[in-house]
DNA sequence: CTGAAAGCGCTTACAG
DNA sequence: CTGAAAGCGCTTACAG
C-alpha cells in the first residue's frame, strides 16, 4: 500500500489539508507545523499521487512535444536531439515532465494529442514542426489550448519560436558574394517546408541586392534521400555550369552529398550549409541556427503562455533566435 | 466546462457505470445500449479524463523513457532517433503515450523518475542506457516497478534488450581476418560502457582464435570528443605501426575522425564501424545493430513485463537483437 | 493558523 | 443486463 496524504497527516498529527498547505509552502502555516509535517513526509517516504493532484487542480506539470512523422528526415539530422536537449533543460529546471506524441501518420498523431489534450494529460503543447492548415494545430486552437510552434506559421496569431530564415539565407548568400563569388547555387530540402522557402527567399534577395541574376538552374530541392540528391544535384549543377563558384545547402545531409561529389571530381568549390551542431564536413562555413536556444526558448515561452491563459490574457509571442555564420 | 461521463450517461439515459462498461466494451452490455451510449459520446465529443481513470484504475497507459545525461554523446549519433522511432511505433499501436526523463546529472534524473514512479504517472520504464549500480535502477528494483534496460546489465535478473556485442565485435574482426588482414586496430568509445568492453572482448577473442597476437598499442578508448580522438588515435596508431591494415571503430563519430586522418594522409586502409543507420562515411563495411528493432522489442517487452507484474509473475526477459555486417 | 466537508471524474464491487 | 454507492488521493473553499 502506498503512503497517502492521510498517513502523513496522521503521523504529523494534523489534517490532510494542512499537509497540502505545507507542500504548497503556504505562509499561513506555522514553521513548527511545517517542520513536523516535512519530517513525517520524509520518514514515510511520501510522494503525492500526481493523478489525484491533476484531477482536482487541473494542471499536470507536463508538456507535450509533437514530433513529425516517423519517417521524416527530421530525426536524421542533429537539429532534433539538440532542440530536445534545450527543452529538457528548462523542463527540468521547472520540474516539468515531457510527454511526446508521434505516429506514422497524421491520424495517429491526432489521436495522440487528443488523448493528451482532452485527457488532461498535459498543460501545453510544443509543435516541433510547422505545416500550414495542420489539423492538429486546428484542434488546439479551437480548444484554446496553450501551444506554440517551433518554426514558422502563416497564421498571424500563433505563438512561435524560430530563426529568421530569410535573413539567414540572405547572410549566407552575401557571405559568398563578399568573397567575390557570383555563380552561387542553392540546394535545399523540400519546398513544402517554410525553412526551405525562406532561406531561398533570402538567397534571392541577396542576389538581387547585389545585382546578380537569378537563375533557376542553380536552385534545387530534394524531397527525400537528401544525401543522394545532394550528389545528384551537384552533378546536374556542374554539368550546367562548370564555373559554379559556391554552393549553399540547407541541410547537413545535402551538404554531404555535395561534398562527396566535389571530392570525387576534385572540385575545389566552397560549400556553406545550414546546420545546428557538430558540423563535420569539409565546409567553408556553416550557419549556426542555435537549436539549443530554440529548444530552451520554446519551453520558456510555453510556460508563459500557460500562465497567460490561466490569467485570461491572450498574448501572441514571436521569438526570434539569432543565427550566426561560422567560418571554418 | 468539459464533458464528463455523467453528461454522456444523462444523454444516453443510462448510469455512469454503464458508460464505463461501454468504453471497456464489456460483453454484458446489450448492443442496443452500446450503440446509444457511443452515439452520445460522439455527439458530446466526450473524452475521458485520464487522470481520473488512472487514479482509480492505477494504470496510466504511459511508458517512461530514461535518457542519459544531456551532454552525452548519445544524442549525437543516429542510434537514439532510430531507437526512439521503434519505440514510438509500438507505443502508438498499443495506444500508449511516452514520457521522457532527462536531466543534466544523476540527481535530476533520479528526481524525474521518482516523480514518474511514485507519482503514478507511468506503468513502466525503459532505460536507454546501462550503467552498473545505477541508483535509478536500484530505485525501480526496490519498488518492484516494471522496467527493462536497453543495453547490458551484469545483474542476472534484470530484463533487457540488447545486441550480442561480443559476437558483433568478433564478427567485425573476423571479417577483416578473412580478408587477410593481421594488423587490426580497435578504436572504441569509453570503457565505462559495456558496449565498448564487449566489442573489445569479441575483437580479442577473434584475434586469439586466429592466432593473431594481442597488442595493446592497437587499442584506443575515447571518453569524449569522439571525432577529434578518432583523428588523434589514428595518428598514434600509424606512428606506432605504419603497416596497420584495418581499423574497427565502435562509433560513427570515431570513424569520421579516423577517415579524416586516412584521407589527409592518403592512406588506403579499410575501416569498419558500428553504427545503426545512414552510414555516410567511406567505410569498407559497417555493423548494422538494428536499432529500430531494439526500440520495438523493448516496448513489446515492457508491455509483457507490466502484464507479468500485474499477474504476479516474475519473468526476466533477455532479448537479443541480431546484428549484421554490411559490406559497402 | 488549522480542520471538516465537499468534490474532481472516473471505476469497481455489490446488488438486483 | 444495469444501477446506486463507495472510494481512488488529492485540493479548495468555508468556517472558525
Amino acid at each position: 500500500m502506498p503512503v497517502t496524504i492521510k498517513d502523513v497527516a496522521k503521523a504529523a498529527g494534523v489534517s490532510p489539508s494542512t499537509v497540502t498547505r505545507v507542500i504548497q509552502n503556504k505562509s499561513t502555516i506555522s514553521d513548527e507545523t511545517k517542520k513536523r509535517v516535512r519530517k513525517a513526509m520524509k520518514e514515510l517516504n511520501y510522494h503525492p499521487n500526481l493523478n489525484a493532484r491533476s484531477l482536482v487542480s487541473s494542471y499536470t506539470q507536463v508538456i507535450g512535444l509533437v514530433l513529425p512523422d516517423d519517417s521524416d528526415v527530421f530525426y536524421q539530422n542533429p537539429f532534433f536531439p539538440s532542440v530536445l536537449r534545450g527543452i529538457a533543460q528548462i523542463a527540468s529546471e521547472n520540474h516539468y515532465a515531457i510527454q511526446i506524441a508521434t505516429g506514422k501518420d497524421e491520424k495517429e498523431r491526432l489521436n495522440a494529442i487528443s488523448q493528451m489534450v482532452y485527457g488532461k494529460r498535459v498543460d501545453g503543447l510544443i509543435f516541433l514542426y510547422a505545416q500550414e492548415n495542420d489539423p492538429l494545430v486546428k484542434l488546439v486552437t479551437e480548444e484554446q489550448f496553450p501551444f506554440l510552434i517551433l518554426g514558422k506559421s502563416l497564421s498571424p496569431f500563433i505563438s512561435l519560436v524560430d530563426n529568421d530564415n530569410i535573413q539567414a539565407g540572405f547572410d549566407a548568400t552575401e557571405y559568398f558574394i563578399k568573397k567575390g563569388c557570383s555563380r552561387i547555387a542553392f540546394i535545399g530540402g523540400t519546398k513544402k517546408l517554410y525553412v526551405t522557402q525562406d532561406r531561398l527567399t533570402g538567397y534571392e534577395q541577396a542576389l538581387k541586392e547585389h545585382k546578380l541574376s537569378l537563375d533557376s538552374h542553380r536552385t534545387f530541392f530534394a524531397d527525400e534521400f537528401l544525401e543522394e540528391k545532394g550528389y545528384k544535384f551537384s552533378k546536374q549543377l556542374f554539368e550546367y555550369d562548370p564555373k559554379t563558384d559556391a554552393v549553399i545547402t540547407t541541410d547537413s545531409l545535402l551538404a554531404e552529398g555535395v561534398c562527396n561529389y566535389l571530392n570525387e571530381h576534385q572540385l575545389n568549390v566552397p560549400v556553406l550549409s545550414f546546420d545546428s551542431v557538430n558540423p563535420k564536413l569539409n565546409l567553408a562555413a556553416y550557419v549556426n541556427i542555435n537549436s539549443l536556444a530554440l529548444g530552451r526558448t520554446s519551453f520558456e515561452t510555453i510556460l508563459q503562455i500557460i500562465n497567460d491563459v490561466k490569467e485570461n490574457r491572450q498574448i501572441c509571442y514571436r521569438q526570434v533566435i539569432a543565427h550566426e555564420i561560422i567560418e571554418k
